[in-house]
DNA sequence: CGTCACATGGCAAGCGTTTGCCATTATTTG
DNA sequence: CAAATAATGGCAAACGCTTGCCATGTGACG
């Protein structure tokens, strides 16, 4: 015997909402041809489709989702995971994300990994039959986790390439060689860089193009850390710049590249006078920031726009080797970098 | 006659997901078993449910949301609204929110209204019957659209405030007040607002607040914009500024003050020998920026929470009077403002 | 005027869960 | 030891929608 859910006398509470058949009823069809109504235009007659539609407006009528994914199998949903929802980079993720999903008809689902592994497994096996496809922004998981969620579910990755996963990533062989020679052009004989997270796979590719570019243009590069890629890294590793009396420095981001430039204001130490500051990302900030970051730019909502679409065309067709695209990076020079200065020889 | 969807012999695509049948069959017992296995612990034998707990995991086994959200009315999703995801001020409410709806175990949905009252509207028509409920913040539809809305979901509003819809706001009167007595106390004797967008109600109660809090403390206040709230805002203020001889200035939010700040160092004006500057916000570069800004910080990340917390409620309880919560803010002196420059008597 | 094709709409099954109710099997009690 | 009670698990309906198939009505064509 069915239960008696929302009865007819609506309690104080939230009023029911409409069901496909409150609207067909009121415009005196089958549910069915209200369902078309709305998903297959050509399959109902035009008086009636327009009548249809004007009921449901007039009652307010929206497709249930969870109806709907339930039998079609498709939620119109995308997750996009990012490792700290409150970190400027991904501000352009999610922007080009969102913009890219309400583009294709989706809803976008955020999570916030808390730069922790665990949580993103969970959230991906938790999501996973509540959308159609992730984006995973700098994953932390370890290849085979992936490859294992990739079974399952679309997915593209942004800035982390594993084989077999579609992915987009920022060209940082051409962004740390604009880095380098920019750097040589103003006579700099070295360079140190100062590492984030180790697990960053975006670090690792950072520093591997720093030194194939440094060898590539003669200079010397070095690496200095891990620091924490925040604001709170820097007096760490501007201690550790002034210790190596480098006159150029690279730092794996803004935020502990504008660290480093206070914590070297602090100590008295000019920039772009005594040491040239480079970083990675251009967010907001690097340029009021002082003096203004020289830093490269990735395109970081064109990154998310394309992930998204590399998911949506999954979820139409798996195609036999996933896609990886390589944007172009850019190097924005502001007042961070100047002259080396002129060693006394001592 | 039955579709056949997923046949038994598996395309190349996704693998087909374990359902709470195929859970049941391997492990011997019925369907409604596995589900009370999941939601009602107390309703099956211990032994069993361990069993079943067990074939599940090695299934790989997650329960469909769509199919539970359908039948039993909750989605365990809430959907944050927000004018513009990449505005930093929104970081704070969006992790606070994301926080609190994972402690509560709820997934967050995130959309972008893009600063349109059209695209609010429907954002929350079209996510309704997915979600158990919404934050809005900083909403900018109109009281009777929110009132309707809010007889059909559960909602909070962040730093908004409608008679009868749950809300958390800052505490502007206290925040403008300490401004203003800040001001006063460097011996400030009028200060200039540089106002926002028009539609923005905490743009509204700023300048309410800083007015009485003037009138009280004896200063004449003044207000110039509207402005965007942005960097791209600055000059035209700055220019305004400048025009009104004014000694302190309160800008809309940190962007616009930061942009005033660019703006005047650009026309050699000194911050804050000749003109005090203060923010809203507190945002992530006011402490990096040149010179550092005084700001009123607002308890973002709680607002978000607290609000993620009060729509919970109410997906349990529909309580009469929905509750308003105000937020303590708290000043943050830093460089951008100083005593009042001594005045030539010409 | 009969036949056929096509356009349109309805029927009903089924998507993967939850849950009210009942049947069965312990377990306790008098 | 019978009867009452509690614990446990199964059955089947229902959630709101989509969709394969079929029935009906219409116009075109011979």
């Amino acid at each position: 015997m069915p239960r008696s859910r929302a009865s007819s006398q609506d309690r104080s509470g939230p009023r029911r909402r409409a069901t496909i058949t409150d609207v067909a009823e009121a415009a005196g069809v089958a549910a069915s041809t209200v369902s078309r109504a709305f998903t297959r235009p050509d399959r109902v007659n035009h008086r009636t489709r327009e009548h249809v539609l004007a009921v449901a407006d007039e009652l307010g009528y929206a497709p249930n989702p969870a109806a709907r994914a339930l039998e079609s199998g498709r939620t119109n949903t995308l997750a996009l995971l990012v490792p700290d929802i409150s970190n400027p980079y991904f501000s352009g993720v999610i922007k080009g994300a969102e913009r890219a999903a309400a583009a294709a008809g989706m809803v976008l689902v955020l999570g916030d990994t808390q730069e922790n592994p665990a949580t993103e497994e969970q959230l991906v096996r938790r999501l996973g039959p509540a959308v159609d496809g992730f984006v995973l922004s700098a994953s932390r998981l370890p290849d085979d986790e992936l490859l294992r969620a990739a079974e399952l579910n679309p997915i593209a990755l942004v800035n982390r390439a594993t084989p077999g996963v579609a992915c987009v990533v920022a060209d940082f062989d051409s962004g740390t060689r604009q880095i380098v020679d920019h750097l040589a052009s103003l006579g700099h004989r070295s360079l140190v860089f100062l590492g984030g997270p180790p697990e960053s796979w975006s670090g690792a590719r950072r520093w591997f193009g720093l030194q194939a570019a440094a060898e590539a243009a003669g200079l010397t590069a070095t690496r200095s850390g891990p620091y924490s890629p925040t604001l709170g890294g820097g007096p760490a590793a501007a201690d550790a710049v002034l210790a190596a009396k480098a006159t150029a420095v690279v730092a794996h981001n803004d935020m502990l590249a504008i660290g480093v430039m206070l914590r070297l204001a602090e100590r008295g130490v000019s920039v772009p006078g005594d040491v040239s500051v480079v970083g990675f990302d251009n967010i907001v900030g690097s340029d009021f920031c002082s003096p203004t970051l020289t830093t490269l730019a990735e395109r970081t909502e064109d990154a998310g726009a394309r992930a998204v679409e590399a998911v949506v065309a999954q979820t139409v067709a798996r195609s036999s080797e996933p896609p990886t695209r390589v944007l172009p990076t850019q190097l924005v020079v502001r007042r961070s970098t100047g002259p080396a200065p002129v060693r006394s020889t001592a």
